[in-house]
DNA sequence: TTGAAAGCGCTAACAT
DNA sequence: ATGTTAGCGCTTTCAA
């Protein structure tokens, strides 16, 4: 029954039955729905007000079907990268009045599923997927024939689209435009450290990459370039040993901020100094890259960018303004240059 | 209308149909609840599996009135903190069956606002608060009155519980620890940045380290303290500041591992040699504490445990075993050694 | 302008 | 062992 007073659990009878008016009636003043006379709103808002009602979001959502969440999946959180990501994402997820349920799959590709069995289409309306290695192409396609709303948010290779909606950018160009940094800088014996197998997640920035070196004429053989995991240790772990067997390179090109960092610290240890003895370059640019010394000098890819557009397209494809096909492109990538590359000299 | 074939918006009824059963039963079977004949479940589950049907968890939350989220509210997901601390809560509210709802406030208490009135209560079940600074008592306090558990996971005050409750650790053990290890590498002139004001979120760890310092009959003036912001850019800055003004200091305490990186620099920058010149110890170790060159001395504070225990606390509250006063203690801080400090010469 | 009835998909309580 | 009834809190018809 109703009080004068406050109800920490009012819901929409308690309102109706306190104002005297029918519980469509609040609802459509409290939506701003429907044609209500300004005496009867006031009356329903103060008491609303009063007994501190609040609507219930998951009996909204059971009966508009109509979730009030979006999935973000990612690998790690742990990761720089996807805090940056996860946070434009929940600001624009925001915008469409959407709130961020988050899943972490690392190297449980189990958790994955379950989350995407339990969450897609029931808590969460859609999914926006950010995971780059271990995507489940799968089961998000087998998610994507239910009629669940499907996102791949930050897909690496423009021309060829993995068959469901997603958003891209020109990783090739982001390569080409590191190799050429060094080009540029003079450098000719050029290392590379890829975080993914050569036709893995980083195949694209690595093929531009090689476009640019062979392009100038560089002589590059497979003893100057390893393929690692797209982690700091890994990084760490590549860097000296190809420094080790090759320590006349003058320059190294890592596809990824989170392993270059750990190059970083591997020509620390081995006592080469950076930028003067190695160059160090590579793509993405997440925050800790401007916080070491000496800065990474990296191509800066359109992060929180892809996040807003990856929440769009979510939106768009729920309203059934995007297909399966759709591509979506985002800003180039964009050279910035700090303290870990110098001219050869 | 039930098919023979896989249905993508199968609901129970659909399932229930098909197999021939009521609509309990299948609810029976799913749940592991309730006496089903072997016969009957084994229909049953075939027949669900078939259709691809999965329970509608927004159905399954409003009748039974219990969220399958929880809410976490931190300042900023791109504070390197709030990653470790949420992949903990993540896995731990998993192990519970609950999803992680995120919210960012970061600079925008309406946000945080907005989130509990639509949230807390509705779609989650419980409110998990990591933010550090900032926080909104008041309105947590009114949360907690209207029923809605609610757990602050990262209080710093063992002794004045916040009338909400809370998980704790020991920070004036942690700044003591860091003093500690100064001293007893013979520094006596010791400045210190916090950040937060004195008596604020850091107030605990910076009490630690005056009783030691005072202890050891070092003279400490304002002179040689800096209280700050918690970022990276403003441990840089108040660096900058105090080693200019203070030159012959010897060792720096910070109150946070993530001013202190920008401490780091800061000293690179001015010239000074960390640790030949300089030692620089701080509090938490964040994964960017090892990842710097040299490795960031600190106190390790029990982050995922932290979280852990937030979760666990938050449902013994949902379930009515704890009470507003209840303070769960962790385990203590821990020196570890990298290479910012070195002893005095 | 307002209200009554129906039902979203599911489970608890009570039959049978 | 299985089914029936009722209803979670809300919104969507449709009627008054």
């Amino acid at each position: 029954m109703s009080s004068k007073l406050f109800n920490p659990a009012a819901t929409i009878k308690d309102v109706a039955a306190q104002a005297g008016v029918s519980v469509m009636t609040v609802s459509n003043v409290l939506r701003g729905r429907g044609r209500v006379s300004e005496e009867t709103r006031r009356r329903v808002l103060e008491t609303a007000e009063r007994q501190g009602y609040r609507p219930n979001l998951t009996a909204r959502a059971l009966v508009e079907r109509k979730a009030p969440t979006l999935a973000l999946m990612l690998s790690c959180i742990t990761n720089p990268f996807y805090p940056e990501f996860a946070l434009a994402a929940n600001l624009q997820a925001l915008k469409h009045e959407r709130h961020l349920l988050v899943c972490n799959t690392d190297h449980e590709p189990d958790r994955g599923t379950g989350f995407l069995e339990q969450v897609a289409g029931s808590l969460s309306d859609g999914v926006l997927v950010a995971n780059n290695a271990d995507l489940p192409i799968d089961e998000l396609r087998a998610l994507q024939e239910r009629g669940i709303p499907v996102v791949i948010s930050v897909w690496e290779r423009p021309d060829e689209p993995p068959g469901i909606p997603c958003v891209t950018f020109d990783s090739e160009g982001a390569g080409r435009l590191a190799a050429q940094h060094l080009v540029e800088y003079g450098h000719r014996r050029i290392g590379a450290i890829v975080g993914s197998p050569k036709h893995g997640i980083h195949g694209g920035r690595y093929a531009g990459f090689r476009e640019v070196v062979r392009a100038a004429k560089i002589r590059q053989s497979t003893a100057d370039e390893r393929f690692t995991e797209d982690s700091f240790e890994h990084g760490y772990e590549a860097a000296k040993d190809l420094l080790s067997a090759r320590p006349d390179l003058t320059a190294i090109f890592v596809s990824n901020d989170l392993p270059a960092l750990g190059v970083l610290n591997a020509a620390s240890d081995l006592g080469f100094s950076v930028p003067g003895g190695l160059s160090v370059v590579s793509i993405t640019d997440i925050i800790p890259a401007r916080q070491s010394r000496p800065g990474l000098t990296t191509v800066a890819i359109p992060t929180a960018e892809m996040a807003e557009k990856g929440v769009n397209l979510l939106v768009e494809l729920m309203a059934g303004r995007a297909t399966e096909a759709t591509v979506v492109h985002t800003s180039a990538p964009k050279l910035v240059v700090r303290g870990s590359t110098a001219r050869l000299r």
